[in-house]
DNA sequence: TTGTAGGCGTTATCAG
DNA sequence: CTGATAACGCCTACAA
């Protein structure tokens, strides 16, 4: 049995109150008891119970995040930016994965309610206005981490996923390609629909017309790209270029190109997008846009503490800027 | 403000302990009342104060879990393995990156504990002696995943390193290798420790000299790898072949030998430990051993929850068999 | 089948 | 500076 604050208060000849004012820094507190129960906590190996403490002071120290996957590189990074800063600011968070199942998302949510977390990271795509309205009108503490909702321009850290889309694709047209296709992420997801809109965009600067049998929807994982890849190669005019909407897909593309003997980027050139770690180690090693992972888990947890300690309710929309990182995977074409 | 049971039970017209029984599917009470309850509840949107409940019952069901680094895909896979089974059991699970640093340990065991977890997931590096007796002392359920210690054979989920090192090194022997380099994990592991044994043993069974140049440490990510990998180059007599302790050893390694334009697996022959899922989609595609991380990490939580629900306090040590997978990065060596 | 009462371990408020 | 007391929201004998 774990030692309470009475026990700690027993064995000091103090009253328990007393007690929690030494946990708790209290200031107008004397040295000497302050030493003598500190003394009785050591010696006992007592440590307060959160449990109890937070059924009293309403407040938990800890988040919930909600991501698809956890084995997503992409979303590992974002998890450990959270985690770390989550740590630094003396809270945990407990982890969970959606697969992006509405849902799951939903039962996590109620239990993650159920247990009081003070706050919410959420990197999930269900996610929509019914969830976020209600987290609204509760006044319930939430970031939302890569992703963004339709017509909600607050609480949230992306990047500029327009813009990014538009760098690729304008990359490749410089590069000689007019033959560009994108295997899109799922489109209900917002970032999905940006990276399309801004591909789209930078067809319609170069008057290159967009074709629909050049976009393919995948899954954000490596086996969606390498399906749609595949449809791709039985097109009766391939495309020589390929913006995947993430990394993943571009691994997936990759995966079919080489099976079929294809060479990269000899025979295509494709592009990924979210730079994780491994895409320097991929064959060859692959171009893409990098986002900040690490950087947005840390300040969508500095958002949310702004919200839950300070009360200030409506943060502003995070965004950031992507980066084009230019590797093997793409050369000039020659016609 | 929450809605509590009180609001219920007022609402409903009956007593708290009532709408607590139909919360907690008490068998003997009328289907009238409990479905009156019911129908408050939900027209409330109630949700069972589980901080207060666990103050009561002495049970969150919540786990911890304590990994390096969840950016490792290794531990990531681990993670998800431990979180599917957890969700599916009713539990939520707290992650904590340690960096194998004791401090941020101990630090996480002591919140954890203050926090009331049912159990732990331990798949940190340092934890030992010390900090597992006083879990076994106090009777906290606590099971080691890819982690075991020195003389205590119960509690604990690996493959079998020792195996795995002698498969790796036996494979590079027999493709006619002598000069077979090892990329050691942090040496204060207990897998970094078999592993080399494994591969000492293997070299003893061939009457090949070990040679302690020809053994590095490194510290199980990408950047160790690539440091020791570049002592090795400097060697008079380089290796031909290298054994890293896990993939990302492997990874770094690669890197270093295709920057100085030497080719894999023409020049040098490499094989990593893990099999983590992008292993297939580097350049060359990796030859490792596979470890069954998903589960593991089921696994890991289907012995804790017996610890924590049926007081089995011991559970057996679980040791997983590991499997060469054989792709790309070896090939056999002509004298 | 339902109500009553007490307590889980803290902290907050009020006295002293 | 310290003690007493009540309350946080729920569960569980025990009583009815």
């Amino acid at each position: 049995m774990n030692p309470t604050i009475k026990d700690v208060a027993n064995l000091a000849g103090v009253h328990p109150s007393t007690v929690s004012r030494v946990i708790n820094n209290d200031s107008r507190i004397s040295e000497k008891t302050k030493n003598k129960v500190l003394l009785i906590i050591k010696k006992l190996g007592y440590t307060p119970n959160a449990i109890a403490r937070g059924l009293k002071t309403k407040r938990t120290n800890t988040l919930g995040m909600l991501i698809p996957d956890i084995t997503n590189p992409f979303f590992a990074e974002i998890a450990r930016g959270v985690e770390d800063a989550a740590n630094k600011n003396n809270f945990n968070v407990i982890l969970c994965n959606t697969d992006d199942k509405l849902k799951k998302e939903r039962t996590y949510l109620e239990i993650l309610r159920g247990k009081r977390v003070d706050g919410l990271i959420l990197g999930t795509a269900h996610i929509r206005d019914k969830s976020i309205l209600e987290l609204e009108k509760k006044k319930f503490p939430y970031i939302l981490v890569s992703r963004n909702i339709e017509g909600l321009d607050k609480n949230c850290v992306i990047v500029d996923d327009v813009a990014g889309g538009i760098i690729v694709t304008e990359y490749l047209i410089k590069l000689g390609h007019r033959r560009i296709a994108h295997i899109t992420g799922p489109l209900k997801t917002r970032s999905a629909l940006n990276r399309l809109k801004g591909y789209k965009l930078a067809l319609k600067k170069y008057e290159i017309e967009y074709r629909d049998e050049l976009a393919g929807q995948g899954d954000f994982r490596i086996k969606g790209g390498y399906q749609v890849m595949k449809r791709f190669l039985k097109l009766p005019e391939p495309p020589t270029a390929i913006f995947a909407a993430n990394d993943l897909l571009a691994l997936g593309a990759i995966q079919v190109i080489q099976k079929k003997k294809y060479h990269i980027p000899e025979d295509f050139c494709i592009i990924g997008f979210d730079d994780i770690r491994l895409a320097s180690f991929v064959y060859p090693p692959l171009t893409t846009i990098r986002q900040p992972m690490l950087e947005m888990g840390a300040i969508a947890v500095k958002m949310l503490l702004k919200i839950i300690e300070e009360g200030e309710f409506n943060q502003r929309k995070i965004v950031l800027k992507p980066k084009l990182i230019i590797r093997e995977s793409c050369k000039k074409i020659n016609y």
